[in-house]
DNA sequence: ATGACGATTTACT
DNA sequence: GTAAATCGTCATA
C-alpha cells in the first residue's frame, strides 16, 4: 500500500482531520506484527487559539514538543494516570496543531489487538467494535505509549500511515469535541468527525 | 516541594 | 447517570 506523504499532512487541522477518515493507520510491533486499523473519527485541535488543544496559549512544554514539530509525526500524550491518545501533527513549525485520532476500525492483527486491551474482560470475549472504538483503547490496541511520541509517520517503520479507501463528503459527520467542557466558546465548535453511521465511531 | 487536574474508560447504582 | 481509578505534568511557592 502507498504511505502518506509530508505533504498530505501540512495542511490545516481542520482539512487534515476530514483527509484522515478512510486512511489506514499501521503499527509494526517489535516482533515484527503487523496491527492495522481504518480511520473513522477523529478531532481537530488547532493550536495556540484553541482553549482545549495542549498549546493553547503557546504552551510549549517537554510533554507538547512534538507538536511544535514538522507535519506527519506522531503527538503521544498520558492522562488520567493509565491512557495514551495519539495525534497526527499538522501544519508545520510555528503554527503546533493536531489531529486526534479517536477510532479506528480495525483491518490487521485483531488476535494481537484482543490480548493488548485484555483486562477484567478476557481477551476472547471482547468483540471487535470493544478494540479500538476510543482515542485511549485504540493507543492500548496498537501498543502505543510516550516511546512512540514524534515518530515519523512519512518515513518511520514503526507507525505510519497508507492510502486508505476514498471517502465522500457527504459521508463526513461533524459535531462538538468530546471530554472538553472546560474549554468555553470552543468546547460547541464542530471540530470532531467521524463516518456517518460507523460501528466502530466511540 | 506541593497540589490540582486531565483531548478516558470501566464498573456500578 | 454517577463515580472511581491513577500518575505525569505544570503552575505556583
Amino acid at each position: 500500500m502507498r504511505r502518506l506523504t509530508r505533504r498530505f499532512h501540512a495542511r490545516e487541522p481542520v482539512t487534515l482531520a476530514r483527509a484522515l477518515l478512510g486512511q489506514v493507520l499501521v503499527r509494526v510491533l517489535d516482533d515484527g506484527e503487523r496491527l492495522a486499523g481504518r480511520i473513522v473519527e477523529t478531532e481537530a485541535y488547532l493550536g495556540v487559539i484553541d482553549r482545549a488543544a495542549h498549546t493553547y496559549g503557546g504552551r510549549r512544554t517537554p510533554r507538547t514538543e512534538s507538536m511544535w514539530g514538522p507535519a506527519g509525526h506522531a503527538y503521544i500524550y498520558f492522562l488520567y494516570g493509565m491512557h495514551h491518545c495519539m495525534n497526527v501533527v499538522a501544519q508545520g513549525p510555528g503554527h503546533p496543531t493536531a489531529v486526534l485520532i479517536r477510532a479506528l476500525e480495525p483491518v490487521e492483527g485483531m488476535a494481537r489487538m484482543r490480548t493488548h486491551r485484555a483486562g477484567r474482560i478476557p481477551a476472547a470475549r471482547l468483540r471487535d467494535v470493544d478494540l479500538c472504538s476510543g482515542p485511549a483503547k485504540l493507543a492500548q490496541a496498537m501498543g502505543l505509549d510516550r516511546g512512540l511520541d514524534g515518530a515519523d509517520l512519512v518515513d518511520g517503520d514503526q507507525l505510519f500511515l497508507e492510502r486508505g479507501r476514498r471517502v465522500r463528503a457527504e459521508d463526513i459527520v461533524s459535531g462538538p469535541r468530546i471530554g472538553i467542557a472546560y474549554a468555553g466558546d470552543w468546547a460547541l465548535k464542530p471540530l470532531r468527525f467521524h463516518l456517518r453511521g460507523h460501528p466502530h465511531v466511540s
